[in-house]
DNA sequence: AGGCAAAGTGACTGGTCAGTCATGTTGCGA
DNA sequence: TCGCAACATGACTGACCAGTCACTTTGCCT
């Protein structure tokens, strides 16, 4: 047996294999969709990956190529919000200081991305065009999307302020400020950083990486008294 | 007269002209760019706006649509050195602490992209998506352009740590995570904020923002003792 | 005037792909 | 065994658009 939550209502064997029909598609339609980017990827490319023909992916999603890409970012922004809700899981930080907590959920943001740098790929290549999209309806997917992400982490946030371990500011824009420095982070351990030139950079390995990124988000840039 | 630095080496008037009509068609390619997006945007309508025929495009970019991108780009980078160059001037700051310079610094960043949103659009739509691209040339472009921006950034951070302003770290990292800020912060202010909801956010202009920032890179998340 | 080079033009072409649908194929229940 | 519904398929169609090129216009020099 797989092991958690699964097939929790009772299926009939044609929905769990309709299910997992459906899963096949999205994983080889994520994995071309970070190679090539939404607009180079075909859906010929993701038919033949998913060993399906084109006009089958059509039974699985109406919408067409969009409700594919859109159905990636739904799969996407839950796979995060869990990883936020499992690094400050009341139970494990009980009692720990908040730095400490911080290392944890930094480190656990790179290391899911890390071993799915093909969703990394598409958030970069795609999510903020989206969330500029001159598409009402586009735009507004991502900002609420990413207003979940960031509320996620805000009321662990929120709860540090209270008890004054983290400076009084509005706790969405730290959620935010944070997630931003994980994505930007991110980005040189995803880019193996060719342009580290000089030294062995800190910067290439997600434990030292995460170090950096927490004294720096925690203690600041001024120097030490 | 216009002003400043123009046709410096001899140029006959049709030299000038060409330049003149070069520049128009680039400035309502950004515009498209930025509206549309790379894949969006029709040389039809960009030749529309600048009052050109599609044809003429060309006389002007022969590489065709992607020349007249780079070409965005290129003017984009220089112009963001620039900034940076200006707001850590030796003269302008010479003495000053530098928590101010650096305040000062990233609200010319803010002043800069709220004047030139279209310019801070391409970069959100095109550039990371770009660097991310599987063709190698284009990829090493955008690291190329960055490493030059972070580049002038992590001199006067170099010297900032040399004096034992900042925290002694590798300054390229340093460059990077201030630039990243700056640009995660302009996204906020550039959507006008429509999800802030409870508070009069802080972050809706231009000086709150910067000043929200400067507290938090220069003195971080921990509380005050 | 008139001749010519430089610049401008937009209808046309060729390639690309998302989405469709008429035609198979499968497997289940009667 | 048959019949039907669900599912799979890929050749085809229509829309789109970058890039071309044969022709027109402009303006400069003689």
């Amino acid at each position: 047996m797989p092991s958690t939550l699964e097939a929790n209502p009772p299926l009939t064997r044609r929905e769990r294999e309709r299910q997992m029909r459906r899963t096949e598609i999205l994983q080889a339609a994520k994995a071309v969709f970070a190679e090539k980017g939404y607009t180079h990827a075909t859906l010929d490319e993701i038919a033949q990956r998913a060993e399906f023909g084109k006009g089958t992916l059509y039974n699985y999603f109406e919408g067409g190529k969009e409700d594919i890409l859109f159905a990636c970012f739904d799969k996407i922004y839950d796979d995060l919000c869990e990883v936020v809700e499992s690094s400050f899981d009341a139970d494990a930080t009980a009692g720990r200081p908040f730095r400490e907590v911080l290392y944890h959920f930094i480190l656990a943001n790179f290391n899911f991305f890390m071993e799915h740098q093909e969703l990394f790929m598409i958030l970069v290549k795609e999510a903020y065009r989206m969330t500029f999209s001159d598409d009402r309806d586009k735009a507004a997917y991502f900002q609420q999307q990413r207003e979940r992400l960031v509320g996620t982490l805000a009321r662990p946030l929120e709860a540090a302020v209270a008890a004054g371990e983290v400076r009084p500011m509005p706790p969405h824009a730290l959620a935010h400020m944070i997630m931003g420095n994980v994505s930007g982070l991110q980005m040189h351990l995803t880019l193996g950083c060719a342009d580290d030139m000089e030294e062995e950079s800190m910067l290439n390995k997600p434990e030292t990486a995460a170090q950096f990124l927490t004294t720096m988000l925690f203690d600041g840039l001024k120097a030490n008294a």
